[in-house]
DNA sequence: CGTATATTTGATATACATCAAAACGCGTGG
DNA sequence: CCACGCGTTTTGATGTATATCAAATATACG
């Protein structure tokens, strides 16, 4: 059920700039992805300042595990993958996802190793950045330090965002947000946001929005009842979204009062 | 009911070193707080590198809220303090608590505006650093850089703890965590961790776990029916926790799946 | 193809939320 | 000092969203 590493980190697979996503997608630069930066010129001067080593990674592989020695952080080239920790006494959790463009082992530079699981769930590329080399590029670069600065502030405005979804939203809700942030976040990495493939069970998307897998299930049933996502003809996992605006619209319906209809009161003048 | 900032940054308080936290607790540096560096020799690098504006607050105050432009980090210097987002339909989540030691503001890097407010929960003093200043100290100091790298490291994994409890744990267990882990914080902030004083109401530790101020409310009943903490005579807000082991063993003992008690399979040998 | 795994859907259980009311704590002002 | 009012906390009664249990399809895989 664990894969181990499969293969060593293999010598750059190649020097060339940063490759174009696998998906083959409509390359659709709706405005700037970041204020800053978009991902294609992160990866750019990566490439350039620190020569990453590359590796191609299957589904089921392990970027990094819980436990190991902190030394590298990691960058997505392609790919889906996901974050899981193991509390001490068992209890397992996807605490989030990443694709193209996102960093991973930020958890490993306080403590010295990593803190969770990161597990390719399709094939990708990964990038592995020794961390003391990226410090001493950041010294003479500033552009760089702030690539790097933002995406761990990314990184905790994001997953605060996770958090705010698991307190406050109902399941329905939930799983409508999850939609739309995903297809937002594959938007941004240079994929289609409107047919998109879960992949992942049920059971993970369960777990990682705190949800059990016959919740997701339902919820994803009164989705596509609403009309909100399709079930692609084959397999439940590819979905269409025709409008991310109405998984929107759908998510706060999901949270009216339900009763109790208290007067509106129309403040006169 | 809010508060907006009430005074203009003051001029540096004193240019002395790191003062000592406000409350009188028997400093007890039972085993060094970070394998890395002291909270106290982190706050005295930073004063020694970025002479910080040091700002005195108040119960109430915000230090930074959602939408302001971003300039400065902050670090604490004593005090307790809580994060909060909104969200744009008007959803409330306390997201974080920090003390002594803590940052705040990393979340307004990647998008030049703070995504949040963090507001004063008592009297305080904290430290503004102009994050900028801060970069151009960090070039020439690799262990300020550090310092600064290992905060965010471990807001991220302390963030994806929070997520795991929310997700997995029960009502009682999720109460007697928050215990555990605010009185480590304490203690590691060199304050005592036996004598605690929740500095929030039962609605604002309920909406940080995802649970009314009821459950909370009677979740804490049951722990001191366990003995496992105890209610000061004065006020419902001090707890004794005389063994932080066995709020975990309490935490644990929710856990159990109900029974069906499975038989326990002993493998012999 | 046949077996294992994932998904859907229904019936039921339950943990927690909601509603309600009383007790408590605390500041304010007589 | 006590009386009053308001916010907080506790505790009980009830409701409900979601979990759990279960079984019938689908879908993937060898």
């Amino acid at each position: 059920m664990s894969n181990t590493i499969a293969a060593p980190w293999a010598a750059p697979i190649s020097p060339r700039a940063p490759s174009a996503p696998t998906a083959s997608a409509p390359y659709c630069p709706t405005r700037g992805h970041r204020e800053g930066h978009s991902i294609a010129e992160i990866l750019g001067s990566l490439s350039a300042a620190v020569s990453p080593q590359r590796r191609l990674v299957r589904a089921g592989d392990f970027i990094h595990q819980t436990g190991q020695h902190f030394e590298h952080l990691y960058i997505l080239n392609s790919g889906f993958f996901k974050i899981v920790t193991l509390s001490p006494d068992g209890r397992e959790q996807v605490v989030g996802l990443k694709l193209r463009g996102d960093w991973l082992g930020f958890d490993g530079i306080a403590q010295g190793a990593y803190a969770c699981d990161a597990v390719a769930m399709d094939t990708g590329e990964v990038w592995a950045i020794r961390y003391e080399s990226l410090l001493v590029a950041c010294i003479g670069n500033r552009r760089l330090l702030a690539v790097l600065h933002e995406a761990m502030s990314r990184q905790i405005s994001h997953q605060r965002d996770s958090l705010m979804s698991v307190c406050t939203l109902p399941a329905d809700a939930r799983v409508a947000e999850f939609l739309r942030t995903l297809a937002e976040s594959l938007a941004t990495s240079g994929q289609r946001a409107d047919e998109i493939s879960l992949r992942m069970t049920r059971a993970e998307i369960g777990n990682y929005l705190g949800l059990t897998l016959e919740t997701v299930s339902r919820a994803l049933s009164r989705l596509a009842k609403h009309k909100v996502i399709g079930f692609a003809p084959t397999g439940r996992r590819d979905l269409h979204i025709p409008n991310l605006d109405a998984l929107s619209a759908f998510a706060q319906s999901c949270m009216v009062p339900t009763r109790k209809l208290q007067p509106i009161v129309v403040k006169s003048d």
